[in-house]
DNA sequence: GCAATTAATGCAAACGTTTGCATACTTATA
DNA sequence: TATAAGTATGCAAACGTTTGCATTAATTGC
């Protein structure tokens, strides 16, 4: 009867299990197993009792279902947000995209918390110890040795995003391939004639760059270029350093035909001393960057770019996740993500 | 005793409100009613039932708790993207910083989920339905009147990002005063001795296009200058038109000297198209960019800019949710969040 | 046609809280 | 000293599912 359906809204009391058991003529338990699917139900029973579900607009409670089921279908991401800046990286957003995009295929939510270090307690440890989410995506900044090991110690499903620091073998993580990354901008630049090629980072601290110069020296050394300690500048987060920096590299004896740069904004700095220093791009000198956002290919000329697939790096960090929530014993895995070469005017010599 | 935690430790089973009530020598509803401070339970009692949470390292189920109580102390952000170039609006990042922000503070989880139309049920009404969350945050475009009025039948608490189509007075939502914004650009060119302003548009046929394009009127009118239909230009989505529409702009015979420009990327393909022209900015004419983000300060020269507070917009839009999820009868608000001017070389005539 | 096997469904406990109501214990009031 | 008015705590139901085990019904094998 529609009666029931509509007694229901009108007190807005949500239609249970119960009431279609009690309509169909069968125990909440049959309802709840045709709901999850897991059990043979016979055609007959299972169809009437969809049927029923459709009249009176049936909605499984999920926060019954959760409490029950011990299970929250939730995965959260930890974001190390210091400022709306950080938050604002182009790069983190397609992540996020990505894992959001997985997420909801499998049936997940998608929590997002900031780890604000201030905070008394953890945003991360309040999502584990209160059973908030089944398992947690992480960056590697936010994933110090300790709270490894009390995620360990829990058999907390976690996926580290970036290569972590310690126990590299013993977690699961997913990185974008940065040595490789310079790597294959240095043989590039190298194939297209550039002979004296320098590297600015952004701060040469982080891991990831440490990765990216490991692979410029490797790409340097399998081209037959030396390796000059001078052709490695670090700007220290100050990307305004990378106009100084440009223009006393410029002035060695020995200058560089080519520079490749740790971001766009540094890339930005990059062109702008060049330009003031009257030398002409990619005529004169060659310049590429790491990452395609957020304006590589607007500036003038447009740059050759390292990008770096975020969207994978996400995708893969989701699914991993989730493979090892829905089996406790799933292996751990390290991935690396491929760049890729996006070659364009400011390197066309 | 410490064993007791132990072995619970041991077999992975968590430390229940039970337990501390056994230990302490209370009633269950004591301890609970300890942890949600809103009963006065004597100090000595409370002392000792902290003490003992403390000692067997308790926490909160907060799958138990969310239905126990019917809440899920979570909120909703709805996403529009269609594809990861959406998600990864600047403008929406710093608005999700905010929102995240204020959820924390006020003990709420943030979940997130793109509304992928394709989708056989749409996940805002999943989350709805199935009481994911206590309440959510939809951008107007995502806000279909059946979806309106779906909410406000079920009495769910939601707060509209951006001025709604429908229902303005009936709904709370938060927006960008873009109508004010472009007033401010006219009125600022003006000032400065530019004398026949045009405005391209992203596309005129969105909502904040359309009040922007109101704004540029009403400046228009108020420094006196006419108003000429031919100097409202509409990229319609593709900003590589804005350097045909620009190099043909300054074709009429009465061409504009000064620019208005609907985001950053359309900025970009204006100077690109102007310095073809080998017309100077701003000495010919001037460039001003709606949006800071994401490279106006890096143009060249730097753009000046309508700013717009986007943390504020998902900071207001956060709080009064979680007003309104907290109670009932909070009345709808209307907020409108002003935008900024940052004056740059590109307008210094 | 009967036992053995398999398929379909029912029963009831359990999940860990919250919360209305009842009760016991204090303290103030007359 | 009895009574009223708090104050602090206990009792037990309720929240809507899931799930292990029990039971019944249908099918198969001989």
């Amino acid at each position: 009867m529609q009666t029931v359906a509509l007694e229901r809204a009108e007190d807005n009391m949500s239609v249970t299990i119960k009431d279609i058991a009690k309509k169909v003529g069968v125990a909440p338990s049959t309802v709840s197993r045709v709901i999850n699917g897991n059990t043979v139900i016979s055609r007959k029973t299972k169809d009437r009792i969809l049927a029923v579900m459709e009249e009176m607009d049936y909605h499984p409670n999920s926060l019954a279902r959760n409490f029950a089921s011990g299970n929250t279908y939730a995965i959260g991401l930890v974001i190390d947000a210091r400022d709306e800046q950080t938050f604002s990286n182009t790069f983190f957003n397609r992540s996020v995209y990505a894992i959001e995009t997985v997420s909801q295929n499998f049936g997940y939510s998608l929590l997002i918390t900031n780890d604000r270090e201030e905070e008394k307690q953890s945003a991360v440890e309040k999502m584990v110890f209160e059973k908030k989410v089944d398992g947690i995506i992480l960056p590697s900044t936010s994933a110090a040795p300790k709270l490894i090991r009390l995620l360990k110690k829990q058999k907390f499903p976690f996926i580290i995003l970036g290569e972590p620091g310690i126990e590299k073998a013993e977690t699961s993580w997913v990185d974008i391939n940065n040595a490789a990354g310079s790597e294959m901008a240095v043989k590039s630049l190298a194939k297209t004639g550039y002979k004296k090629i320098a590297f600015i980072v952004e701060n040469r601290t982080t891991v990831f760059s440490v990765k990216r110069m490991e692979g410029y020296q490797k790409g340097l050394s399998e081209v037959g270029y030396p390796f000059k300690e001078q052709y490695i500048q670090d700007c220290m987060e100050n990307t305004d350093n990378a106009f100084l920096i440009t223009k006393s590299l410029m002035d060695y004896l020995d200058a560089p035909d080519a520079i490749l740069c740790g971001n766009n904004v540094i890339a930005y700095q990059v062109l702008r001393a060049l330009k003031e220093l009257g030398l002409s791009v990619p005529g004169q000198i060659g310049v590429m960057t790491f990452d395609n956002y957020p304006f590589a290919e607007y500036m003038d000329p447009p740059l050759s770019a390292v990008d770096v697939d975020t969207f994978s790096l996400g995708e893969q960090a989701a699914t991993n996740l989730i493979r090892k929530i829905q089996n406790a014993d799933y292996e751990n895995q390290q991935t690396l993500i491929s760049t890729k070469l996006l070659l364009r005017e400011s390197t066309n010599k």
